[in-house]
DNA sequence: GGTTATTTGTTCGTATGTATT
DNA sequence: AAATACATACGAACAAATAAC
């Protein structure tokens, strides 16, 4: 259990002599240089993160470790790395340790995206899990969107999109029900609503809009995307329409926000 | 979860046996409760601030008596500040005191799809102000989207954009210094970045990528926005390239994510 | 499935550095 | 120049969450 002691000179302090250390491998802080000692680890940390030295998902030393090769005190190590926290570099977990975090996923909205290439395009493995679905009667917004009148049948699936396990985005999206019916039976089955669409010959259809807020995460995102309290959803809204320009689905899906990084290509 | 500790004390600690108190006035923390007593401090100060009891400008006692009213060691009420200080409330400098902040206004605004086509336009619109500008040397990120080397001087504008008087977004957008000499001092005095560009010979440029986070507002973003802790901010990053493919500027700007509704149509 | 070991999180103590008044 | 007040750093102990046995 960690003996050493390290005996540390007594006298108090004796600021810097780099004898007792003896290794100070790769971490070697410079005491005194007019930069604190914890931003220099954080700032050593943050390059070999970017630098790719330290993979994403990879479990740093615990502190204590890190904390004896830089040759610090626990909490200065410890300082630097809420530092990193808080840039969202690192996820340290009580009991579990901690890890590098996923780089976001770059997100391409454009006209014709689906989210399995999306993922796939970035080496992971896509995965869209079926929450639920039901009928029911189009509300104001969703009448809107998809031109209908109010109140008719529209189906409503819930979904949750992970990439490599790690859930990415959680939300809704209506379809006229006369239109689609049984998608949702099609869906759950295959898990692509790509798929699913053309198994009812639906198999040209573009994105017509896409309309993005942002706010904190609401109870239900957090529990459904692992979020932390305070962390932020970006709200997509989206509506696709048929090659005749007919709405066929409008969505509104919630994204962990530092996870994602939606991009838009003229 | 919370399966009520309640042995609190624990003894074998008694670094203050509660007799030397005596008062515990406003400031009482409950031990063992569950909640951390730096959370417990920081939220009563928060509590504090935003009722108007600790106005603005007002200045905290020192760490010491403050710690001393809580009942807690310097260093646990030196946390909750910090957490104060990170989410913009109070100011803390050395030598002076700690200080509470200009509180955050709230604006109310109704109907807010007002801004989208502003911001879908990509930032360029009139009602921009200018904050400020220098030339620095590129940093890692700068150099990597304008395709320069790193420390390569560059020019750095600062704007905020406003609509009816309401802040919008702030943020920055770095250009080749060489390529941009005095871009600064003609946006500066047209206030537009579009008629600033074209003095310079450069009518014909597009945006080549947009990338989007949203994450809790930092304290600047608070300042600026007029935002209240825990509030999210959009994050937009853009590219702007020439006619021939140059990049010619890329910018950062963090939206006031619950007044804007970013559209983007394909 | 309960117990133990590991690991992060919180708290108090103490000393010293540094900027401001 | 000295006192004040925040900033950094080291040390020790315990609590709490997780994982391993």
């Amino acid at each position: 259990m960690s003996g050493a002691p390290r005996s540390l000179a007594a006298d108090g302090h004796s600021p810097m002599t780099e004898d007792d250390i003896g290794a100070a491998p790769a971490g070697s802080v410079a005491r005194g240089s007019g930069v604190t000692l914890w931003r220099q680890i954080a700032e050593k940390l943050e390059a070999e993160i970017l630098a790719g030295a330290l993979a994403p998902g990879v479990r740093l030393p615990v502190e204590a470790d890190l904390a004896e090769r830089f040759g610090v005190n626990r909490h200065t190590l410890r300082r630097a790395l809420s530092h990193l926290s808080e840039a969202g570099l690192i996820e340290a977990t009580a009991g579990r340790g901690t890890f590098v975090k996923e780089p976001p996923l770059r997100y391409p909205i454009g006209p014709r995206t689906r989210f399995s290439e999306i993922v796939a395009a970035g080496g992971r493995e896509p995965s869209g899990r079926f929450r639920g679905s039901t009928v029911e009667a189009a509300d104001a917004d969703v009448a809107r969107e998809l031109q209908l009148a109010i109140g008719t049948p529209v189906l409503r699936i819930e979904t949750t999109h992970e990439a490599d396990g790690v859930p990415i985005s959680c939300g809704s999206a209506w379809f006229p029900a006369a239109r689609c019916r049984d998608l949702d039976l099609v869906y759950e089955a295959t898990g692509s609503l790509t798929r699913a669409l053309a198994t009812l010959g639906i198999e040209d259809f573009r994105r017509r809009e896409t309309r993005i807020t942002a706010r904190p995460a609401n109870p239900r995102e957090m529990d459904i995307l692992s979020l932390a309290p305070g962390r932020a959803v970006m709200v997509l809204e989206r509506l696709d329409v048929e090659a005749n320009g007919t709405p066929l689905q409008w969505g509104r899906s919630s994204f962990a926000a530092d996870r994602v990084q939606l991009v838009f290509k003229p």
